[in-house]
DNA sequence: TTGTAGGCGTTATCAT
DNA sequence: ATGATAACGCCTACAA
């Protein structure tokens, strides 16, 4: 099925066009100060009859620049990955980078050896959605090797840059909102690890602010779920219902995923939102105030986190990675029933 | 910040190891027939000493062989895409291959030029979810240069391995259970293009339907939307409204993004579901029956067409190519109130 | 059991 | 204006 015969390389277009494959280098690589119009006729109707690219592959051993950016996603199921990656993709496409995506399943090994094979095949730069667990080895390798941008999630020191949401305040106002509402009783939702900085700031946020607006210490009020059992967040669900027993409770939900759950685990029990429960939380997909028009869901960008991050990398490969760290934080929102704060 | 000594390469292991950069080669590549123990073992030391890392660019310019298999996906932002992507990834990953993707936004052009690009590095293989713009581009790519399998969108002759699910039998399926239950006025709602062989095949699904349930040439009751603007699913809804008012009503949708459009149209309209429109159709995210238990769903099985896809590649790239081009169906699901058909 | 040398397809440095 | 040649880091006959 497959030609056997091997590809055009630029001897063949040099030898084609009559001229030397120097000469034809130059020409791939638009240096024509000195080229003359006859020649460089030549040549562009050589390769184009013959068909000719030239090997990326050489071209990287040779300069080693490949081309080519490397993104880290933590876990590509989820739809915030699949937003992010389209704002970096878009991005690099614009600069002529091409990019190349690995999906480590949250797990710190695999982060490891990707960025490594990332690495062996000469990327300029990496953007990173970290699973939390290899600072020290991502520090070592922006300050070694690449630039790296660290995308939504963070690390406690600013030793890399990175572009993130407002998760802390975010989340400090949405229970804001619901102390408002007259609501005293609320949980938080979450999924482990909790080293994934975006979420540990959601649970800083939430924290505080049953602090200082309820003065409740609420650790309690955590409740942990695995989302790839059900029966994990109908327990949760449960605990707090009976904790809480005829009292007005609110859910407030870590993600998208959590918020499916959640949703999933209160129709399952049958009980009713927002009777039984208020539900509100962090959400990207714009399915959960179709389902419920009255939950209020913080949606982040992260189609601008995307960008922000292939951005800020860039400019990093071009000014050879000088200059100390960076760190941008975009806005998220509350969408609620009529009005939206951000 | 990056450091600007050069990496540690073959010649320096050799060095500082005291033997030749062939043998270091053949270590590397697991040829330790005539390897003494002694030499194995200083050369390992040697090798965790330097951290020392082959450079897959050096081994793939002498090899032709990367490592890497491409893939190409139409829209990354769709749930689908990701978790195909996953299926895709995690069979690679076992076979030890590394994933590139190229997300190209529905546009052909963009489809031709990265997958040209994947070629420039080499890619072994190359899955692709296409725009169905290119059917030639890959025949000729598939036969030439590298194998390709088409997962998910295939095209009308079976010229390359694709991997698809049973898109007209499961949307005759049902319709044919809309008609059971007593409907007679059933719209399908798509969006364009209709290039894409899985909405192709789901429209003549229904359409045979309508016809021999029926006997209805449902031509007109075909809206296509558009899903980035909300006015024209509007719109559709009215139209189909106003031409069967106060009779029973259904709405099909040929995918999850069509899905969500249609009931945030119905929503705005404040229509009830399901007394003003039975709704259903493809989904992949699991939110449509939780918004409205009552709507029967189809979900596919994407992980499942990225793992057959990715198995089939890697089956062919293993056998260079030899043999006839292969076809893979699997099955999707209707999940309604209660059962499950398949 | 190990080493020498040439080549993979480019680019860059000198020449001319 | 263009060419010859050496490198980039690895693999692989062929030698020893």
């Amino acid at each position: 099925m497959r030609e056997e015969r091997s590809l055009i390389t630029i001897n063949e277009v040099a030898k084609a066009a009559g001229v030397s494959k120097t000469t034809i280098s130059r020409y791939l690589n638009g240096k024509f100060e000195y080229m003359s119009q006859d020649t460089k006729k030549r040549i562009q109707s050589v390769i184009e009859e013959l068909k000719y690219r030239p090997s990326n592959v050489a071209k990287t051993l040779k300069s080693n620049k490949s081309g080519m950016i490397g993104v880290i996603i933590a876990d590509i199921g989820s739809q915030f990955s699949s937003i992010l990656l389209k704002g970096i993709g878009d991005v690099c496409e614009a600069h002529g980078y091409q990019v190349m995506i690995a999906n480590v399943d949250n797990d710190p090994r695999k982060e490891r050896e990707y960025i490594e094979s990332l690495l062996d095949n000469r990327v300029e730069g990496i953007i990173v959605n970290t699973t939390g667990y290899n600072d020290d080895f991502l520090v070592e390798i922006n300050e070694t090797r690449v630039p790296i941008v660290l995308a939504d999630r963070t690390m406690k020191e600013l030793k890399i840059d990175s572009v993130a949401t407002n998760n802390y305040n975010m989340t400090f106002t949405t229970i804001e909102y619901l102390v408002e509402k007259g609501y005293k009783n609320i949980a938080f939702f979450t999924e482990p690890p909790m080293k994934n900085s975006a979420r540990h700031l959601r649970r800083q946020g939430y924290l505080d602010a049953m602090k200082n607006l309820l003065n409740v210490s609420a650790e309690d009020l955590i409740y942990t779920i695995d989302s790839t059992d059900k029966k994990t967040t109908i327990k949760a669900i449960e605990e707090f219902n009976n904790r809480y027993k005829n009292k007005l409770k609110a859910i407030f939900t870590v993600n998208g995923v959590t918020l499916l759950n959640v949703l999933q685990g209160i129709q399952e029990c049958h009980y009713k939102i927002p009777e039984d429960f208020y539900v509100c939380g962090y959400e990207d997909w714009g399915w959960a105030r179709l389902a419920y028009s009255e939950i209020p869901v913080i949606t982040q960008h992260s189609y601008e986190v995307g960008v922000e991050s292939a951005k800020m990398l860039i400019k990093r490969i071009n000014s050879k990675g000088k200059g100390k760290p960076k760190y941008k934080e975009l806005e998220a929102k509350l969408v609620t029933g009529s009005s939206n704060k951000s």
